[in-house]
DNA sequence: CAAATCTCAGCGGCACTGAAATTT
DNA sequence: CAAATTTCAGTGACGCTGAGATTT
């Protein structure tokens, strides 16, 4: 089979390349998540949220990992129903659910952390550690010069 | 406004970063494409792909710019109907269209081609164009890698 | 016969919007 | 009153699957 390179108006494009990789990344991240729970993206995402910070509201979550506030309502529901969080309404702001982990909560965000591990080494296999390290410094950088005020 | 920042788990994911800032590049990609026509990203890389490589069966355009053939159905007809581009049976093997860009169609992507150059800038800003490159090569080296047989 | 191409209908994950209800 | 929070219904771009018809 022939190599059949893309136009070279999109492989030199970045924001072309950028889909194209973080497709094939959330390809291996979905699949290797997937392989041990029932969870997707969002639930680990959320449940860094609280084993770092602590209680939170669900506003505030969403705005720590950049999730819609309905995205965040619905993945907190399913962690509920799991037994990996838990929702109280919190008593010195009534509008606000606190959303904290449980243990078996904390137990499956480091069960989940072997499979993220995993499909990173996957997805970057190409790259050395240097370059690795490189790319998510220049990626960060990118994220924080368009953070929100 | 405290900064907010995102938990180390992601902030530190490749994948994580990657999906972020790919979603941010598609916004403002999209944003300015559709300040320039009906068309999105797709029509733009299909028109890219013929200007580059010539007329080709619509199967061989999905595979060069990584569209399922369903959506290179659609996107051709889309294109057609605009005078874009033209469809007409292959007569040396007649399961296939032969596609082929108009001079409308040419014109049409290098107006296209502005909107594309100004959302990298807006999305690259807070990087150097030693960075940009850098980037472009580690993330070309990445989908080289997992290239299809 | 197996394999490739084109088309169409539809699905699922994902980012997001609008609106209602409640509370500050 | 304005603003924030939670919830729900729904939308749209996107990547993809399955199946049928046609041709090699």
């Amino acid at each position: 089979m022939e190599p059949r390179t893309a136009p070279a108006r999109l492989r030199s494009m970045p924001t072309w390349l950028l889909t194209q990789v973080s497709t094939q990344g959330g390809r291996f991240v979905g699949d290797l998540i997937r392989a041990r729970s029932a969870a997707h993206r969002y639930h680990y995402a959320l449940l860094a949220a609280l084993a770092e910070f602590g209680p939170a509201s669900q506003a505030e979550l969403g705005r720590r990992v950049g999730l819609d506030r309905s995205d965040v309502t619905t993945t907190i529901a399913d962690l509920e129903r799991g037994g990996y969080a838990q929702r109280v309404p919190d008593p010195v702001d009534r509008r606000r659910n606190l959303v904290t982990i449980t243990d078996t909560g904390g137990r499956h965000l480091e069960h989940l952390d072997t499979a993220v591990r995993q499909a990173q080494d996957e997805l970057l296999a190409a790259l050395s550690p240097a370059e690795r390290a490189e790319l998510v410094r220049m990626l960060q950088a990118v994220m924080d010069h368009h953070a929100p005020a």
